[in-house]
DNA sequence: AATTTATGTTCAAAATAATGAACTTAAGTA
DNA sequence: TACTTAAGTTCATTATTTTGAACATAAATT
């Protein structure tokens, strides 16, 4: 009812709400990163504007951080920049931070018979967790999975021989060169065909369930 | 200024701007998900609504998607229910559980002698940007890199092949099976030592967040 | 310098999200 | 049946977002 003047001090909400930058314990803050966006895709705040159906004035303060957006306005944004709404949510999210890894400790895993082995070459994560591995798998080798978590993504790709992937009720066959990218929120199964052993390489992004 | 009575026919959010579920052309609706969690829970929209900070009549009106939450009401929701917002929001989505990409749909780059050849198997946009990639180089192939931002970082394990790693001052030469991570935030140059091909895998962390 | 043009910010009004209290509805109990 | 309790919905008001127009600022042109 009352208007807010962007001047006034009674509740301007950046300042008293979430002065400083999201450290995870308030609502990210998306100005910095439409601006970031609006400004690769070369655009003006008129043209945002016209693109996204959302008032320029309007844009100029959430840019700022001055408003408080609802999902509508951040969603119209987030289309006229062919950005996903979820991405532009991350991105003040809280920074994944490096581990520290011993380049020469690279574990190995392996299957009951020895015949699925999996490097581990890297890891990296906080919010999610991101691992990357190579694997070789003689004839028959099996390595099977549990869940990883909803949202959870695996990408293989085979540099060489024959693999089968199972993952909840659907399955593919991947040949020499060729990359799969499956959901991993149900258990899973990677069974080497044969002849010649597969090889290959595979990232994972596992979710964490838990809340920023 | 006006009441909006929800009885009142003028401008109902849900009705009106988002009738039915999201199709991807309309913001998510995040009621129905949100009255699952809450559900899940054993929450009450009171019980709710203190430990979200969050009136009880709006959590009633957003469960029925007849409110368009600011990002902060959302956003302490999420809180409450320990649910990553992005996750939140969504949950409408769905997404192919497979995504396969045949040998010829791998994007290639490669050097301009043809020495050094890339193949880009995924990238990861969310949190910062995640590039992997497969490589093969013949003798005396060799890729030059600008600087990838500050806080960017490079994973590279070797499979077969000798290869040279300089980065800033400094280098390596790494041999069949190791991994070396480096910095990438200055200019940087791999260079395949022969005599046979270099092969390998490249995990690259982008930082794109210069902003602030 | 004065004008124009392009871009971003602020103003006043209108639209609508959020609040707390009052109201419904349903289930359980004397 | 009447009374109580518990859960969710609607009401009237208040607080904020959103809008379009006016304003400010800087760069380019005459």
């Amino acid at each position: 009812m009352q208007q807010k003047k962007e001047t006034s001090s009674s509740s301007s909400f950046a300042r008293d709400a979430f002065a400083g930058q999201n450290t995870s314990d308030r609502p990210p803050l998306v100005g910095k990163e439409i601006q970031r966006l609006r400004q690769e895709h070369q655009l003006t705040l008129d043209e945002l504007a016209s693109k996204s159906g959302v008032s320029k004035s309007i844009l100029s303060q959430i840019e700022r951080d001055h408003s408080n957006p609802t999902l509508s306005t951040i969603w119209r944004i987030s289309q006229a920049l062919k950005q996903p709404l979820v991405d532009m949510l991350s991105s003040g999210e809280e920074k994944p931070r490096f581990e520290h890894l011993k380049v020469n400790q690279t574990p190995v895993v392996s299957s009951t018979d020895g015949k699925f082995v999996l490097k581990i070459l890297g890891t990296l994560g906080t919010v999610s967790t991101l691992q990357w591995y190579e694997f070789k798998a003689e004839e028959g080798g099996i390595l099977e999975s549990e869940s990883h978590g909803s949202g959870s993504l695996e990408n293989l790709t085979l540099v060489s021989g024959k693999l089968l992937v199972i993952s909840g009720t659907e399955s593919r066959e991947l040949i020499s060169g060729e990359t799969l990218r499956f959901l991993t929120d149900s258990p899973h199964r990677l069974e080497s065909l044969g002849p010649e052993p597969a090889h290959g390489f595979m990232v994972n992004l596992l979710n964490s369930n838990e809340s920023f």
